[in-house]
Formats: C-alpha cells, sequence, structure tokens
DNA sequence: ACTTAAATATTACGGTTGTAATAAAATTAT
DNA sequence: ATAATTTTATTACAACCGTAATATTTAAGT
C-alpha cells in the first residue's frame, strides 16, 4: 500500500473543504475556511501550498488561479488514521474502544439502536 | 473540566508504562521501554522530564531515585482524546465511525458479535 | 574526605506546525 | 505600456517533537 502523507489538523481542515468541492479555488477555499475558522487568508494560503508539497493536493492553472484536486482518498486516509488511532489508544481491541465511547459519551438509547443495526445488517448483502 | 495536559505520541507510550506500574522509578520506566521500542535511555529520560514538566507525571524522590506517579487519569485522556478524534473525523458520528471500521479494518463476524452483545447488555445494570 | 558511579538537569538541533507578513509575479484596467 | 490589483511564492518565527549528548549533582564506596 502507498503511504499517504502526514497532514495535520489544520491542514485536515483544508483537506476536508478540497474533498467536498473539488475542484475547488484558493479563493472558494479561502473564502469557505475564513468563515467557518479563525484563520486569516494567508494561513489558509499557507497550508494549501504545504498539501501541494506534500503530495495532499495537485492543481491546474486556469489562467491566474489555481484549482486543486485531492491526490489522497478521503476514505482511505480517514481509514488509515482510525486503524491507527485504534491501534495506539486501544491496543487494536475495538470491543474496547467503543466500550470506552459508550462510557465516556454516555450514548443515547437511539445511538446504541443505530448500532446495533449496524452491526446486525447481512454482510453477504451489499459486500463488493 | 480541568483540561489535560497536551501528550505527544512518543510521550504517550512512556505513560502507557506509568499508568500501568505505578508507582515506577526512572529506571524502570527505562528498562521497559528499551525493551519495547527503539529509543535511547536519553530520550526516556527527557520523555519523563517533559511529562513532569506538563504536569502528566509527579514525582517522590526516595533518595537519589525519583518514583513517578501519573497526574492524569487515563481512562479520563484516552476518552477525551478519543472524542477528539471522533469529531475531527466523523463529525461526531459514531455510526459512520464504526461503519468504517467494518468496510476498513474488515471485521470478522467474531467481532462483530463481540460488539453487537456490547451493545445488547442492559444498561440498566452497571451504571453509576 | 575523595573518588567514582549513578542519577538528574541542561543544552542541542533539525523537522513540523500554527500563524502570518512580505515579496514577487501575473493580470487587468487605463 | 503603465499602474493597480490580484494571485502566488518566499520568508519568518516561536512552540512542540523526536532524538540525543553533555554537564552537573548527589549518593556510595573506600
Amino acid at each position: 500500500m502507498k503511504t499517504l502523507p502526514q497532514i495535520s489538523e489544520a491542514e485536515f481542515e483544508v483537506m476536508k473543504v478540497v474533498w467536498k468541492y473539488a475542484p475547488i479555488s484558493t479563493n472558494e477555499i479561502t473564502d469557505y475556511l475564513v468563515k467557518t475558522t479563525s484563520w486569516n487568508p494567508k494561513t489558509i494560503q499557507t497550508l494549501i501550498k504545504r498539501l501541494v508539497t506534500k503530495g495532499a493536493l495537485t492543481y491546474e492553472k486556469h489562467s491566474r488561479v489555481f484549482v486543486y484536486t485531492p491526490l489522497v482518498d478521503k476514505d482511505e486516509y480517514i481509514g488509515q488514521e482510525s486503524s491507527s488511532f485504534l491501534n495506539r489508544f486501544y491496543d487494536g481491541d475495538i470491543s474496547a474502544m467503543l466500550s470506552a465511547y459508550i462510557d465516556h459519551d454516555k450514548l443515547s438509547d437511539s445511538e446504541i439502536n443505530t448500532l446495533r443495526s449496524l452491526l446486525t445488517k447481512d454482510p453477504k448483502k451489499g459486500g463488493a
């Protein structure tokens, strides 16, 4: 498996926007994040640039503007981070993790039910 | 809620040892981690020191040696990290997260069953 | 009391991150 | 063509991190 680039927390916020709206220009990314964060546009520029350097984003020039597309797949990235999280914090024991969420986050009955139905679905259907 | 100190990934490995064996001396921590990691003892010293500075550990002097005890609660820390992870990566949607684990990590039937039974336990019993 | 050994403390150093400011290049308007 | 504006590129800088090395303090032996 190819190794995905290291994406910092702030950079990840940028990635989320690009994943959602790509292809998207610098200004569009900036407009969006200026509204949803407390970041200065200059900061957002820097984050975008770093993501390009890291190989997480690529772009096409449309005359003066750059229009970005993700180079890393969202599900793959999140899946990898999730596995790594599970290993570091719960030694890979997913039951231990779920237990901790149930205790710590005090899941409501309806959340519990949703989870249960998730686990009850016939895995034969829906598979690849 | 009091804010827990920021603990880095390498520091967290040290914390795990202290959580497990506290009260524990510098040398005991070092011996343990030298075996389970590729770290130089000096590196481990540094990590311990930083954890003290950050308020994650405290110690008692027993003549020349320091004997450490955690100042942050393991479950509390992990719970907080877990909530934060869930929010950042899954927008707080625990079903989405579990779904992703099921898909990405290809959970076995027995794992699925364990999870299901976890969710089926009567929450009335065992509560505080 | 001195020397030695063991433990702790201080210093180092490059990479990453958060957070921008300044500089340069490219377009657009005049 | 120039000037003004917009976009991108370069530079900055401190905190945090991984990874130690060196220095100092303190206890133990002799």
